[in-house]
DNA sequence: TGTACATCAGTGAACGCGCGTTCACTGATGTAC
DNA sequence: TGTACATCAGTGAACGCGCGTTCACTGATGTAC
């Protein structure tokens, strides 16, 4: 009967089929359960249903597969970024604040990638793929920001790479601090969205910036 | 010779002296090295010179030992914050920039005591005093821009509190991503403290503050 | 002041446990002919 | 199409190691009289 799907774990037989992406999920969960810093390899194995010695043959150690996992969070915060921003349509004030909600979104919806991608530890310069993929997302945010300085005539235009570091920090900060998903959470008597939406729009005035 | 300290350590005889300080001195050595998942009782007391009970006499377990770290770090933050606005001398504005400075400053020159209030999956609501000495710290930062609004006139004036969650957010997320001192930093092509004043400026403008 | 005693703050040996890692192995799969 | 073989992706047993925790203990200190 091994050509019949285990009906538990989902594997068939002594080949599991998918083991890495097995991996990955199974340490999402184990994130999420205690942090970044409770992953170890031989749980991530167990919750995949396979002995401690097969992750080795999809990565070197504990530190690769949280860089893929930071990866694969990476890659999917970008989407979200990128869905938010639409291009700036309908307008990019509009486009703004949909990016801020997605970042947000994206902490409270995913606080494993999340705490994968910014509190893992991970030195983000000994994994090329993963930084590029940390670039990628954060070029949203930027190109965002080239959008709204572009509707103030030129020389008049703030730098945009310095709004986006502004931007970045300051969801950075409301996430981390009041937006995550679990009991780290501190407790403000506003919604964090809202408070973001709020010193965006401060910020943005005091560019000279305005909804038109 | 019991009597004589031992020169080594620092510490006489069969009795250590002082256990509880060493041993935090001991675990901030460790989460600087190791981050703050990094530490572990009996690592501590080995640091500490002590065999592997002894901790046990000060704190009950590895999280105990944690609060009193984040609880010492709040303490000196609040002081920092403190000193750095200067009941609003010479200027409420100057005040605030150097609140910015402070903040930033104890994140790099502190990073293991800045690992251990925001980083180490510390429940606030679990260690009452911890948090007291965090409602502290950020009180200071309320205050000042209690100070500020109240250079508009009533009627005009934003409220505090967003205003101090605001700059709290963007303070830390500028920490956290571009100022810690240690290997995770993003590099930017800036001073952290420049970025930081220039969003505050930015922001205290889009409010309708400005320099007298 | 001296002495007896209680208390405190350490020791060090012991235990169970889970992790990381290696190894020879074996079942399953793909492919050449 | 069938068969032989190479390769791949797992197993499971074993190892050393360090951590957390407990325990009976003991040296040092403080205090009552």
């Amino acid at each position: 009967m091994t050509w019949h799907k285990d009906r538990q774990s989902g594997r068939k037989g002594y080949h599991h089929g998918n083991l890495r992406e097995a991996l990955i999920d199974a340490a999402l969960k184990l994130i999420s359960e205690k942090g970044p810093g409770g992953l170890t390899f031989a749980d991530a194995a167990r919750a995949a249903g396979v002995s401690g010695a097969a992750p080795y043959r999809h990565f070197r150690d504990r530190d690769e597969l949280m860089a893929h996992i930071a990866l694969r969070g990476y890659e999917q915060f970008a989407g979200k970024l990128a869905d938010a921003w639409n291009d700036g349509q309908p307008d990019a004030f509009t486009g703004l604040e949909n990016l801020g909600k997605a970042y947000l979104g994206f902490a409270r919806s995913e606080p494993s990638l999340f705490a994968a991608m910014f509190e893992s530890g991970l030195v983000l310069a000994d994994h090329p793929k993963t930084a590029a993929a940390a670039d990628r997302s954060f070029e949203v945010l930027r190109a965002s920001c080239e959008a709204l300085a572009a509707t103030k005539p030129a020389g008049e235009r703030p730098p945009a790479l310095m709004m986006a570091l502004h931007i970045w920090a300051l969801s950075h900060g409301i996430a981390a601090l009041f937006g995550r998903g679990d009991a780290t959470r501190r407790a403000i008597p506003m919604p964090a969205e809202d408070l973001l939406e709020a010193a965006v729009l401060v910020y943005l005035d005091g560019l000279g910036i305005v909804r038109t």
